[in-house]
DNA sequence: GTCAACACTTTGTCCTGACATAGCTGCAAT
DNA sequence: ATTGCAGCTATGTCAGGACAAAGTGTTGAC
């Protein structure tokens, strides 16, 4: 008899067995589809292993490689001699790491950015540890100003190392500085952060046009690509009465 | 003539085919181990996968199974075609999802915790949405202060639905809430955070034993567990000068 | 000397087959 | 009625083989 949870059926799935595209992936994105179009009832349970391979026509390595990619994506949970759930849609896993550029945009706010010192030379010794660099490296150290809709909203300061990107005034006032980097090959893949507060300096309240004692966000950050090389040291000031960070953390 | 970088020998693998410990998670771990003790040097390449499964005397699914877990966990790349290669130790995975008390008990300091408030009820709407919970959901909801070496140092508002854990008020003092709701086999595995800055009313001064307009560090967060269930909410407050949040984010 | 074609190395994908083990369910013995 | 055992179901682990495709380096033609 069946009185537990309902078992989906996974209609019609086509897959192209001459597309260049791995059949696993082919195999989880349809499945994703599925779940995310409710066609799958959230909580339901997959069809076993061995019968899915059956009919998708697929061995079942192929299958479990599917299903594995959706549990680690935070799609799926495994249970063995249970079977297969599909999770609460709220639980998935983090985008991918976004710089505030990526962040204004995507929210529909208007970016816009004032290059203040821009050049070349050796990192002071914190930035260098922070970035494990030698004595004879460099870096291109930037100070920006970040408005969003016209109003100042961050002071940032950051530090590339040179081999990494040449980083070039005209580039930076059009484009965030992660999407510089991922167009160079180097995409942030891993970083720590350090989020604090404090109050501002009168110097600060002015480049931000607020008050001396208001609240800022402070954020200190270094970020690795998936080869494990320092791409990015940054320093950053948020006006915090206009900006809050949001993130999305997973073990 | 071989002039790349260095290849690794791995030297003397010992596995336990009678171990209930995974072949491939044996072969991992003793991997990780050569790589973090310096043995296989950074930036130096992995032998093969043939060669390995070879002398190791393991199937080649097995030691690629072995490869992949390190490689998710940003110990080792791949490239295909060009060989496996050991990533700077900076490049690690993001431990688990701490709560407060974690951190501090880590970091060598007492932690000492106040109830000021529990109980039992139906959550104010801003709670019952970001739990996703409906219309009869009852939550333990607790404002507690927390103290390090006997300094306060946050303002702690949580709720918890009643069905996920009984919260009492002497667990609560001796041990953090993430460790009670890991205990309770809840384990948060991923969670949305909202951090700001803001400063300290009058009220908030004289708990924290700070002034009037000390910069304060605020987070709201939700949790879910590995079945994508709520578990948890929290709204806290942080006093910046003793307090920063250290995150390590990857995509 | 430069550049394109080629061979070689190495990881990526996919299959078949087998046995182990955790969770569940129902039946039987107490 | 409760406990414990047996059997079923489903995922977990592992082997061995075959071919595809990307990256690297070498060779040869111009």
């Amino acid at each position: 008899m069946e009185h537990s949870t309902p078992r989906g059926p996974v209609p019609e799935v086509a897959l192209d067995r001459s597309s260049p595209v791995p059949l696993y992936f082919q195999v989880a994105s349809r499945l994703q589809q599925l779940i995310e179009s409710g066609v799958m009832p959230v909580g339901g349970r997959l069809e076993n292993e061995v019968e899915l391979a059956d009919r998708l026509a697929v061995s079942r390595p192929t299958i479990r490689r599917a299903v594995q990619y959706l549990v680690e994506r935070g799609v799926l949970v495994r249970k063995r001699g249970a079977g297969t759930q599909i999770v609460h849609p709220k639980v998935r896993r983090p985008v991918e790491l976004s710089s505030l550029y990526d962040d204004l945009t995507k929210s529909g706010q208007k970016p816009h950015t004032e290059i203040r010192t821009l050049h070349v030379g050796a990192p002071a010794d914190h930035v260098a540890e922070a970035l494990g660099l030698g004595e004879d490296a460099e870096v291109t150290w930037i100070e920006r100003l970040r408005f969003a809709d016209g109003e100042p909203l961050a002071i940032m300061h950051n530090a590339v190392p040179v081999d990494v990107l040449p980083l070039r005034r005209e580039d930076l006032e059009e484009r965030g500085l992660y999407e510089l980097l991922r167009a160079a090959g180097y995409a942030p893949r891993m970083a720590n952060q350090v989020v604090g507060a404090r109050v501002a300096t009168s110097a600060e309240a002015r480049l931000l046009d607020d008050v001396r004692g208001a609240p800022l966000l402070t954020m200190t950050r270094t970020a690795w690509d998936a080869g494990g090389r320092a791409v990015e040291y940054g320093s950053h000031i948020y006006r915090a009465s206009r900006y809050s960070l949001e993130l999305t953390l997973s073990t």
